[in-house]
DNA sequence: TGGTTATTTGGTTATATTGCCAAATAGGCA
DNA sequence: TGCCTATTTGGCAATATAACCAAATAACCA
C-alpha cells in the first residue's frame, strides 16, 4: 500500500477504533439524548468512574465528542451527529447475519 | 447497564471492531470495486498472505464479507454494501477535526 | 482555610491483537 | 500419483487495551 494511502486508512481506523467498544457505543447512544456529565454516565454504566473517564477521553481524542466544564461537573456531547447514522449500518449487518441464521435453521 | 442492553452493544462493537484496522478498511474499499482473490489483495497490501487471510477471516466472521472458492483461488466480496456509506461519516469526523485545526492555526 | 465532590491521571495486571514464520490443507495439472 | 500454487491454521513475540485502585486536580461550600 502507498504511504499516503496508508496514512488515510490509519486515520479512518483510529476513528472507528474509538467506537469499537460496547461502553463507548452506549455513551454515544446516550449522548444522542443531549449532554451528559461523567457522573451520570458512570451511574448508567455501572463501572468505575475512572474507566468511564478514560472511555470519554478516547472519544474526545478522535473528535467524536467534546467536553465542557460546568462547576464541578464535566458535560460531554456529540460533536459529529452522523455517528448515529453510522450505527444504522451496523444494525443492518446484524440483521443480515440474523437472516442468514434463520435460513439455516428453518 | 442492563444485561440485554449490554449484549446489544457488544454485538455492535464486534462488528465495528472488525472494521477498526487500516488493512481491513483498505480491503473493504477494494471490494467496493468487485470480487477480489486473496492473492490480489496480498499484492496490493504488501504484507504476508497469512496476515491478509486472517484479516479477511475477521471480516467474514462478523458477516461483512463472504468468500467463494473458484479453482485454487478464494474470492471475497462485500456482503453488506452499506459499510461504505458508513465510511462517509468517518470522513466527516476527519473533516471536522481538520476544520477545528484550521481555526486554531489561521 | 479546610473539607467535599467530580474528574482525571498514573500504575498494575490480565487479556486481546497483530504480524511473521512454518506447517497443514486443497485444488489443478503433468 | 506427485508437484505446484493458493489459502488457511498454529505458534510465538511484541504491542495495545481495558479495568481496577490509589493519588492528583479542580471547583464549590461551610
Amino acid at each position: 500500500m502507498e504511504k499516503k494511502s496508508k496514512a488515510k486508512y490509519e486515520a479512518r481506523a483510529a476513528i472507528i477504533k474509538a467506537l469499537a467498544h460496547p461502553t463507548r457505543l452506549f455513551i454515544v447512544d446516550q449522548l444522542e439524548g443531549g449532554k451528559r456529565c461523567v457522573c451520570e454516565l458512570t451511574r448508567m454504566i455501572g463501572v468505575d468512574m475512572s474507566t468511564v473517564s478514560k472511555h470519554l477521553s478516547v472519544l474526545r481524542a478522535v473528535g467524536i465528542v467534546q467536553d465542557e466544564k460546568v462547576g464541578q461537573q464535566v458535560f460531554y456531547q456529540l460533536k459529529v451527529p452522523c455517528v448515529l447514522s453510522f450505527l444504522g449500518c451496523v444494525e443492518s449487518v446484524i440483521k443480515s447475519n440474523a437472516e442468514a441464521q434463520m435460513e439455516l435453521v428453518g
